[in-house]
Formats: structure tokens, C-alpha cells, sequence
DNA sequence: GGCCTTGTTCATTTTTGATTGAACAAACTT
DNA sequence: AAGTTTGTTCAATCAAAAATGAACAAGGCC
């Protein structure tokens, strides 16, 4: 038995707890929060679309939690919303596309991280005489941040690569 | 002026605090805690290796904290230790092989998920008869889990690919 | 207008994860 | 062997992140 448990829900189809305790840990592995993953794994497993009340009732999370949620992925562009006719409620569907969860993680959290740390290593660079008075010292250190650049170009140039290749 | 400052620490140059100021956030983005930044990025710019009570010194952080980071630094193969003669305690060296904490990222929190992932996703595909009486429905989300299975062998087959491409 | 229904925001609470420091072990010193 | 230095472990504390739910819009409906 998954790890979905809770009391105040409806019951959850077995696919249903499946998906979600897929999904849960993949988007922790991406730094998201559980909650995301609950809501993605039960809208992935629904052929039809879903209003917030109705995944609310099934997953027992709150309100806040759900509309912040369903924010984020439509974000992401991993859920769509749709209004449907004689409703009034919106209605979410998952998007197949669940390489946007981990574009998300790349473009967001890693590239401007990395670019800021570019800027870093030059003043970095430009430090060590400063700080090191010793010459072999500093030769010493600049190897070591020289390695540094050398390896940040390469995690930049390599960023956009997964993404193309994640991506379709 | 960067976040490092702590009171109860011997001075920081201003070399080691832009070297800390730029791992906390880099090892952060792999999930690492604050402190591993701090330690690595105190023993990047040291020509020579540190004993534990110097870096904690200079660090302000606490003893704890410091073994336990060091350990896991060591395990990452991102630090090294030497025995100094005439000294009892050890001296840690940073390793240039930056490339082994996000090896770490790699191997250790993504691939298994993504193994352990690979399985659920079959069970979720012989789940779904079971769940979904209607044949479109049932059709509609085979769609999907097979998307699902196929980015998943690219998403394992392109581990490996990164990690070589970073390594050296 | 007044009254529902639907959804968002955000201050508070809860949970999770990191850090601390005291207790302990191991190894050296005299 | 008793004392000292060095390092580890782990229960308790603290901090950061996520979830809650009440207060608040924004629209529709009578």
C-alpha cells in the first residue's frame, strides 16, 4: 500500500494511488513540493478534466494549498484549464507534457544559479593576489578556480542540451 | 557585502567569503544543506589543507555539523584527508572534482527514483483496466503512461551522458 | 441590491530538515 | 593508568518550507 493514505478523502482508485506515489517523489527530486505531485499524479490518471472541489475531496488538501498548486503547474504549463459549459467551476487536465516540470527545474533553478556564478568566479579570480600573498599559493588556488571556469562553461553549454532533449 | 558574516568566527578574507558566498548556493541547488557550501568553499581557496577546529573556527559553525559535513564531502570524493607529521589531527584538502557533487546529485537522487519510477509505471499500466470500465478512457490514459515509459528511457539513458560529459 | 458559488491570498500552524552541543569513543601522552 | 586531544553520534533545538483555513475578492443569479 502507497504512502497516500488520508482520512477525510474519498477513496482513491488504486491507479490513482499509484500515480500519485509516481509522481509525489518525482517532482520532490526537482525540489516541488508534495502537494504539486499529488495534484499531477491524480489529473494524469483522469480522463477527464477535474474542477477544484472534486480533486480537493479526493486528495484532502486544502483549498490554498490546490489553488496555489494548480497555479504553479498551469505555470509550468503542465495542467490546462478548460470551462466547461453549464458549469461554472474550471475545470484542470494534465498535459502530457511532464518535461515541463523538469524544464522548469532547469531553466529556473539551475541556469540563473549558474550565471550568477560566472560573475562570481571572475571577482574570485580577481581576489586571490589580494588574499594570497604567497606566489606558489596563488598559483595554486588560480588552477583551481581556473578548473572551475573551465567546467561552468561546460554545465552551461550542457543545460540547454537535456532540455532539447527532454523536450518532445 | 556577502551573507557569511557570524560574529563568534575568526575574520574571513574576502577571498574565502566570495568562495562560500558562491558554493552555499551552488551545492543548494543539488539539494545539499548550507553548510556543506560553506565548508568546500572555505577549503577551495586554502593552498593548504585545514584541520577541523581551524575551519570551525573560521566558519562558526559547530562541531557536529562540521564532522558530519566533512564526512559526507569525503564520501562525495569532493574532499580529501591528509595526516600531517608532528600533528594529530587531520587536514582536509578540497578536491578539484567538483564534477563529484553533482555526480552525487545524479547517481544518487536521480537515478534510483528514476529506477524505482521505471516499476511503478508498469503497475500503473496493468492498473488501468482495472480501474477504467470505459475503453476511450482506458485508451486516453495508456496514451499518456506510454508517453510517460518513453521519456523515461530517455531520461535514464541521458544520465549517464551528463554525468560523462561533466566528469573530466 | 443581497446572496450564493468559485477561487485567491496570506497570516498562522504544522511539518520537515539542518544545526547544535553534550555525551561518548578512540587514540595519543606522560 | 589518568588525563588530554581529536573526532563522531545522536537527542534536543532551531530554522525554513509547506499546508491550512479564515478572510477576502469577483462573478453569477434571483
Amino acid at each position: 500500500m502507497g504512502t497516500t493514505t488520508n482520512e477525510s478523502a474519498i477513496e482513491l482508485t488504486r491507479l490513482e494511488e499509484e500515480s500519485i506515489d509516481y509522481f509525489v517523489p518525482f517532482v520532490q527530486m526537482f525540489g516541488l513540493p508534495k502537494s504539486i505531485g499529488q495534484i499531477y499524479g491524480l489529473l494524469f490518471v483522469s480522463p477527464e478534466a477535474l474542477p477544484m472541489d472534486s480533486i480537493q475531496a479526493r486528495l484532502g488538501i486544502s483549498k490554498g494549498s490546490l489553488s496555489q498548486g494548480l497555479s504553479l503547474l498551469k505555470d509550468l504549463g503542465a495542467v490546462t484549464s478548460h470551462s466547461l459549459e453549464g458549469d461554472r467551476r474550471e475545470h484542470y487536465r494534465a498535459d502530457l507534457q511532464v518535461s515541463r516540470i523538469t524544464n522548469h527545474f532547469f531553466e529556473n533553478r539551475l541556469e540563473p544559479r549558474l550565471q550568477n556564478g560566472k560573475g562570481r568566479l571572475s571577482v574570485i579570480m580577481g581576489l586571490i593576489d589580494e588574499s594570497l600573498t604567497d606566489t606558489e599559493d596563488a598559483t595554486e588556488v588560480r588552477t583551481r578556480v581556473a578548473a572551475l571556469q573551465k567546467w561552468h562553461k561546460r554545465g552551461g553549454s550542457i543545460i540547454p542540451m537535456i532540455t532539447r532533449w527532454l523536450r518532445r
